[in-house]
DNA sequence: GACTTTTAGTTAGCATGCATACAATATTGT
DNA sequence: ACAATATTGTATGCATGCTAACTAAAAGTC
């Protein structure tokens, strides 16, 4: 059997593959696909926590405090602690990482569309629908 | 939309779950899911060189060699210069790699009977066609 | 044969992602 | 009120996985 042939093989490297695609679009910018990922969570939802962001994605706590450390320093995000909870932070976008998120083309979009190539609409449903029952087989 | 309904999303996380799941049969042994991965090739291939296993693997070299390397410190593989040419190397388990690796009991079987829990042969079948695809719109 | 280009592999640097351990604050039980 | 517990977030250490830059050896060109 080879190993290409192997679900777990193909999962991550479609996932890679894609991954890839999107940083592609995101390299002029200086963002990597996770730091995108946490500025359009922020973005949609300001004075979001570091628990809740973090489940959001997927990502434990630490990983996503990393991200977020990283967009601090570069100041595209602001850490301010909570008001009802000193131990609770408040995610926001900087002015300048609004400005930049506003400039991302919709990249998103963009690559699913390109994931999607030759594929119909009842086929990514399925698709999507077999991806979530392997997750809930691991669950 | 919500993020979880993305195919990014998807893959990333059904990709991270069934490795996850992995390295949870793998951990008693000190081994991680790239680690088995390179010494399932090598066992089969004895002697393969460094690129084609990257290829094999869907790695590239350094992210390769770095693997090899550490499961060179623990003297599980063997690094072995080529006769035929001197840049190539040559891989083989040690004795004590063969011996642990047969020691692994059919791991990936075992994961892939779990992922596809609930599915019947067809599907499964179907997933991994539109993964491929998926990975030709990216190639 | 000397020169250029390829190819095999490593090194260095960076950003994930994870598990573990920790500090600080909130909540609960009594 | 106060001790035990739970929750929020961070710090640390490690193994990927990538790009870019590098060395050494092979192959192609003239």
């Amino acid at each position: 059997m080879d190993i290409d042939d192997s679900l777990g093989f193909l999962l991550n490297r479609s996932a890679t593959d894609m991954r890839a695609a999107l940083e592609n679009h995101l390299a002029p910018y200086g963002l990597t696909a996770p730091q995108w990922a946490v500025m359009a969570r922020v973005s949609h939802t300001p004075g979001i926590g570091m628990t809740e962001l973090a489940s959001q994605l997927g990502y434990d706590k630490p990983t996503t405090s990393g991200i977020v450390s990283r967009l601090e320093k570069r100041e595209l995000i602001l850490r301010r602690r909570s008001n009802f909870d000193q131990r609770a932070i408040e995610l926001y976008l900087s002015d300048a990482g609004k400005t930049l998120f506003a400039a991302l083309p919709a990249l998103a979009q963009h690559v699913n569309a390109r994931a999607a190539q030759g594929f119909n609409e009842g086929e990514i449903l399925l698709l999507k629908e077999l991806l979530r029952r392997i997750r809930q087989n691991f669950a």
